[in-house]
DNA sequence: GCATCATTGTCCGCTTTCGTACCGAGTCCG
DNA sequence: CGGACTCGGTACGAAAGCGGACAATGATGC
């Protein structure tokens, strides 16, 4: 499935770009399958590929040296990688990968660098999405600063939902663990404390959210500032 | 002091702009006095003044409303507020006040959006320290989530001394526990512990820094990688 | 079916931070 | 000088989270 030049797209972004910009980049348009685990970008290394997801999401971690790297994005189907590349430089600090597996389209860092030179609304449709992707970073560092891990649990699941579009999450506690940046018996405890709330039910390795509302109220303010300026600018 | 035109700055965003970019800018720019806790920008409130200070320097603050408010960046000498202009919206969610009183210049959004439409080089310089920013914040979301309040209070020291140039920081517990969103006698404690192993000496109402190195080290690594990237992109 | 492994649930003592309160010290102003 | 106010230091019990360990449970492979 890999390879072939996309006819549509499930990618909002690009579903949003005017077709006279989409025809500008769809030449160099690559389908490709996005496992568990890829890499999308590395820290500090130049980038060559940038992707926008049909499905599945990805995320987005700071200082991954020395085990205390954490999240601070996410990235599915509303967005692209590589916001570096639209800033003007080639790289970033942090490393981007997959975690929920599922599909994209890529392009290289030089043929968007191309097609952005000559069309500025093309640049100026990318750049409020990462303006958006910037919102959602602050609203990270906020739940990280001001909330309890039940909290941040709610609004991970949340924009995870968001992103895969159905009510199952496939995670285990070990990697919720690492991206919230906790101890992993410390989201077995939030969890239930979810489960109990009526707003979840989770078995082993899966999440199955019931109550979306249930879960945007216990996750007090810190999910939903982001999403609203999303739709505002994009929606 | 207020509403001449600027010959030279103090801003290094803005001498580190071509001579043709800043032209563009010049006849724009005013000279504006930047007391203390004055709003540079309100939250969801369209921006019409953007600021590049030429002394003091400015937070970012995400959520204001219900106390729940806690600084996601520091602006200063090195930068400029408004960088929701620069991604192609009016607004954002956040407030930018002045925490460290100085002076600056100011340019309507407006001339600043003829400008960047002129220039694609102007917009291009300023987008660079938009990323810049965006890791700043990045560091603040890393911090606030696996550190201690001793070193992200290390970590807020050496980002405002690097903005004033002095050794020395004018601010009350009272106020630093709201930046960092914590309770105001942990403050207390923590510039205790940090006078207690040398790096500073903190007075009524100011801090003065002795040892910028040993501070560096006790903020452990949540200080560097955002100013590093600065300086390879700006300086 | 049985052994193995990954995942989850629970527990311990400890550290960090919280919320709140209170008092002393410094500063300002009449 | 004296009173009022702001700011800083300290204390207390409670909550949250940690690091680490271990047992129970579910999935997987032979």
């Amino acid at each position: 499935m890999s390879g072939n030049l996309p006819r549509s797209t499930a990618n909002r972004l690009l579903s949003r770009l005017s077709p006279e910009d989409f025809l500008l980049l769809q030449p160099n348009l690559k389908w490709v399958d996005l496992p568990l685990r890829r890499q999308l970008e590395r820290p500090n290394k130049p980038i060559d590929q940038i992707y926008f997801l049909e499905s599945g999401f990805a995320s987005v971690v700071a200082d991954g040296s020395g085990g205390r790297g954490i999240e601070v994005g996410l990235i599915g189907r509303e967005g692209m990688t590589g916001l570096s590349v639209l800033m003007g430089t080639d790289r970033s600090p942090h490393e981007t990968f997959i975690q929920s597996a599922g599909e994209g389209v890529r392009i290289s860092a030089g043929s968007l660098r191309r097609a952005m030179d000559i069309s500025r609304t093309l640049h100026g449709t990318l750049l409020l999405y990462a303006h958006a992707f910037a919102l959602q970073v602050t609203n990270t560092a906020m739940a990280n600063g001001r909330s309890k891990i039940e909290q941040r649990l709610a609004r991970w699941l949340l924009m995870a939902q968001d992103r895969i579009g159905k009510d199952e999450v496939l995670l285990t506690h070990e990697l919720l663990s690492l991206m919230l940046g906790v101890r992993r018996p410390g989201v077995t405890v939030a969890l239930k404390l979810l489960e109990e709330a009526g707003v979840l039910r989770a078995r082993r390795g899966l999440i199955s959210i019931t109550d979306r509302r249930g879960l945007e109220r216990l996750a007090d303010r810190t999910y939903g500032v982001a999403e609203a300026e999303y739709r505002r600018l994009l929606g």
